[in-house]
Formats: structure tokens, sequence, C-alpha cells
DNA sequence: CGATATTCATTCGTATACAAATGGATTTTG
DNA sequence: CAAAATCCATTTGTATACGAATGAATATCG
């Protein structure tokens, strides 16, 4: 039996009337930020050797092959000045390779190395247990509902 | 019309076979990462002034009083490292203040200042305006269920 | 009671992330 | 064509994030 004393949430304590409460737990922002969270905690167990981030770059780069770093991080949704900290470390690897692109002297292209594609390959298998296991509390329905609404979010 | 010769993306597209594809675009991951961007220019671009991770501090500690340290931090989310430069930070713009706990010396103690429950009032209708717009994209009834689905995942 | 385990806060190192500013190269436009 | 606008990569500065290690304090347990 519930106590009646206990008062539920309701749809006006989202308001931002003057005396409306702030649940942090229950925004948004909040529960994307934890769910990433988790997702990189899972990412890390499968795949130490390797940042998320560090294999979004090079799944991108043996997906299209070579592009300009910029180019690169609009297709990865990210920064600039981000893209070429993570291109330095897949370079550091020698996953990655750049030079500057003839035809436009403002481009540097970037390129998966030989050894990059082979990471590629080998780690895919991990990446794919590291999306089913991030989804895993989830059921089959949950998960397209979610990456559907994710998608529309984006 | 559809062009017969496109193949369309099907469930065999996501297991780990020898031949399957991996699409970045379409990873948990992914998403998450793109819609927590999208929320966080969001954020900034109504309350430049502080930061998400900050105000969710200020948001829980305004909620619970005072507070140890990392008790904090397991509240919302957040590494023991990481809080304590969070509480560095509104520390230093007067939002929050700490002391050690006399009952328990490795406790620190954090609580809300006066200027950090006001500049919480202050910023309650922008971070409502802020989940609002972050949720822009989506209907009632699909933010209804993101939400549910992501606090599934955490 | 006393050895062991746990908790707490801090520090270090590394890796995102992004705003803002800069300088060089290319494109657009008047 | 030349000035203005745009694009590209880089740098700087700040703020998360977290693993790992450390030392101090407390709790647990034999």
């Amino acid at each position: 039996m519930q106590n009646s004393k206990i008062k539920p949430v309701t749809a006006a304590d989202r308001t931002d009337g003057p005396e409306a409460t702030y649940v942090l737990d229950v925004q948004v922002g909040f529960l994307l930020r934890r769910a990433a969270q988790r997702h990189l905690a899972i990412f890390f167990e499968h795949l130490p050797d390797m940042t998320s981030t560090q294999f979004a770059a090079l799944a991108k780069l043996c997906e299209v092959g070579r592009i300009s770093q910029n180019e690169l991080g609009r297709r990865i949704a990210m920064d600039a000045a981000t893209v070429k900290g993570v291109v330095d470390r897949l370079r550091a690897r020698g996953f990655a390779e750049t030079k500057k692109d003839p035809e436009d002297q403002r481009r540097l292209l970037v390129s998966p190395t030989g050894d990059g594609q082979m990471a590629f390959e080998n780690y895919r298998g991990a990446a794919v247990k590291i999306t089913r296991e991030t989804l895993a509390p989830l059921n089959e329905d949950e998960s397209e509902a979610l990456l559907k609404l994710l998608s529309k979010l984006g």
C-alpha cells in the first residue's frame, strides 16, 4: 500500500513556476551523461587499448579512406581542436598518417595505415560486444526506440 | 520511388560476423555523445556563466544541504577526482563552502552558500528551458520514453 | 585489542571537449 | 582583378573525466 502522504511527481514539477522543484536525477542532461559514462566504462572494460573516441575516428577513417582533418571532425561530430589531438594520437600509434593536400594547401589529409585497418578489423568484434552490453538493460524494441530517439535528438 | 539497388541496412549489419559492416553513426555510444554534445551547446547558450556539471553539483547541494564531497560525487555520478575540481570551482565562485567533518576526520563537508542558493534559484528557470529545448525535437510521448529508456540504461 | 580492510580526499597523468584567437590559403563577390 | 568572406589547421586556456597511486582516518573482524 502506498503512503498517501508522499506527493507523487507530476507534470507540474517540470514547469518553471516560482515553487517548482528541480530534480536533477530526471533531467535529460544528467541522464545522458550517466548513460554515456556507463558506455565508456563498458568500452574500457572490453577495449582498454583504445579510447572510444579514437576508435570512432579510426572507424570513420576505414570507412571513407582519405579525408581532410576538419571534414573528419565534422563526420564524427568532433571539434577541430579535439580531432587534432585524436589524429595526433592515432598517428603516434601508427594507426593513421597525414600529408598536406597538394590541391588545397590548407587541408591536412588523414588516412588509416595498414596497421590501423588491421586494428579496426581486430577490434570491431569487441566494439559490437560493447554496443550490445551497453544496450543489455533494454529489450530489442526498446533498443530500437532509444536509437531512433537519440538520432532525432542529435 | 526507391532505388532497388541501394541495399537497406538490416539487422544483419549489426552482427559481428566476418563480413559485417560497422556503421559508426548508428552506434549507441556515438549517438549518446552527439546528444550530450547538443545538450551542452544549448546549455552554454542559455547559461554561459556556469557549466552543466557545476550546475548539477550546485543543484544537488541545494537539494541535500550538506554532504561529504565523496558522497556528493556518488549522488551526481562523478568521480572523486572530478568532483574535487568542481567543488573547488564552486568554492572559488563563492557558491559553495567546505569544512572538515568533526565526526570523521576523513570527510570534507560541502554546503551551498547563500550566494550559491540564490544563483541556483536564479538559474533554475534557464535550466528548465535548456531541458525543454534539448527535448524540442521530440513530442511529449517521445520525451517521456527517452527519459525512461535512459534511466534504464544508467 | 590489534591487524586488516575499507573509506576518504588528494595528486598525477592522460584524454576528451570546446571557445576564442591566429595566420595562411582559397573562394566569393562586387 | 582585388577586397571581403570563408575555410583550414593550430594554439591557448579552461573544464570535465577517470585510472592509478598515496597517505590519513575509520571500520571491521578475528
